[in-house]
DNA sequence: GTGTATCTATCTAGTGATAGGTAGGTAGCA
DNA sequence: TGCTACCTACCTATCACTAGATAGATACAC
């Protein structure tokens, strides 16, 4: 696999676990064989390997609401193949969204990260609201965004706890809401 | 002021705003103005303040909802007291929960810290469920998981995104659903 | 009261470990 | 030949943390 991949790999699963400040360029190194100089050739400093990730992360999800959109026209299901992204990453891989932990530490993090993790957020935000739109909600932004946030909070509660009940109740809670 | 009570102040604030790591000994010595070698007298290790600081604000917390219990018997004006607190914090102090944040960063956390983390959301989720439970509500733990959930993730997707409609509407959806 | 011992909260000065980051070299490949 | 992707070897800054000294307050014995 490229290089900058694997960096980009470990990095994500080790800052979705820990934040981004417990995350060192020698851990990586380390679990990739090699040395953590060398991956200064593919990230020079710490804050590229973050904007890098944060972007990839934001360009994959967008892909992933491009792709259901695409499949499923029934708005409902579209809400309910959201969550599902969040819960297979919760349950299967136990990993935490990427934006949501980078989120909490927002203010000690290069203004080019915390700019992606908005536009992260913002993406998100939008695309729920026209699909809660279609649904003929009379509020949708207002649905959009306790819907994120509410994902977005019962991973952090939910994996911090490590009880995956209070992850279901949010997800049973959204889906609950669609009628 | 009593030094470590201080030194316990600037922590929460700036751990509340940059997670965990990236608070520093030296920042905080600096802020008060001794020097950071005078810090390990009040709190020989890092960890243990940490450990003190969620134990306390823990504490704080417990202290606040019995106050509310004592003062309000309709759980539903309890509950809407309960988002208040949170209410109150994110839009009068600029800050996030230090156990949402720090809960975002649990697998890197000293464990003295992410068990008083655990106890925090479990306490918080316990007294809730008693509300939903006298409100008549007939999941009242999964009602109690969500509530704890959509606030925490708001003021995280809120404050990273600096825009409080975020949180608005989270506190909107509880009160909602109130009836 | 005075002298003495103890306690508190800080200091100076330093430790070893680790952080991100750099310079310059090199093996292999197009 | 030049580029890619790594290396060795190093730098400086910062990290948490420690040892030992000290000034000032407090408590107690005489």
């Amino acid at each position: 696999m490229d290089s900058a991949t694997q960096i980009l790999d470990i990095a994500e699963r080790r800052m979705r676990q820990t934040g981004y400040n417990a995350v060192s360029y020698r851990d990586i190194a380390a679990e990739m064989g090699i040395k953590s100089a060398s991956l200064h050739y593919h990230f020079p400093k710490k804050e590229d390997l973050g904007a890098a990730l944060t972007q990839r992360y934001s360009d994959n999800f967008a892909g992933a609401l491009q792709h259901i959109a695409s499949r499923e026209k029934n708005p409902k299901n579209r809400i309910k193949a959201f969550v599902d992204i969040y819960s297979v990453e919760l349950k299967q891989r136990g990993l935490v969204c990427l934006c949501a932990v980078l989120g909490a530490e927002t203010e000690g993090l290069p203004e080019r990260v915390s700019d992606e993790i908005k536009i992260f957020f913002d993406k998100n935000i939008d695309w729920l609201t026209q699909q809660y739109e279609a649904l003929g909600k009379d509020t949708p932004a207002e649905n959009a965004k306790t819907a994120l946030s509410l994902l977005s909070g019962a991973m952090i509660v939910s994996a911090s706890s490590d009880d995956n009940s209070i992850f279901d109740a949010a997800v049973s809670s959204i889906t609950k809401a669609l009628g």
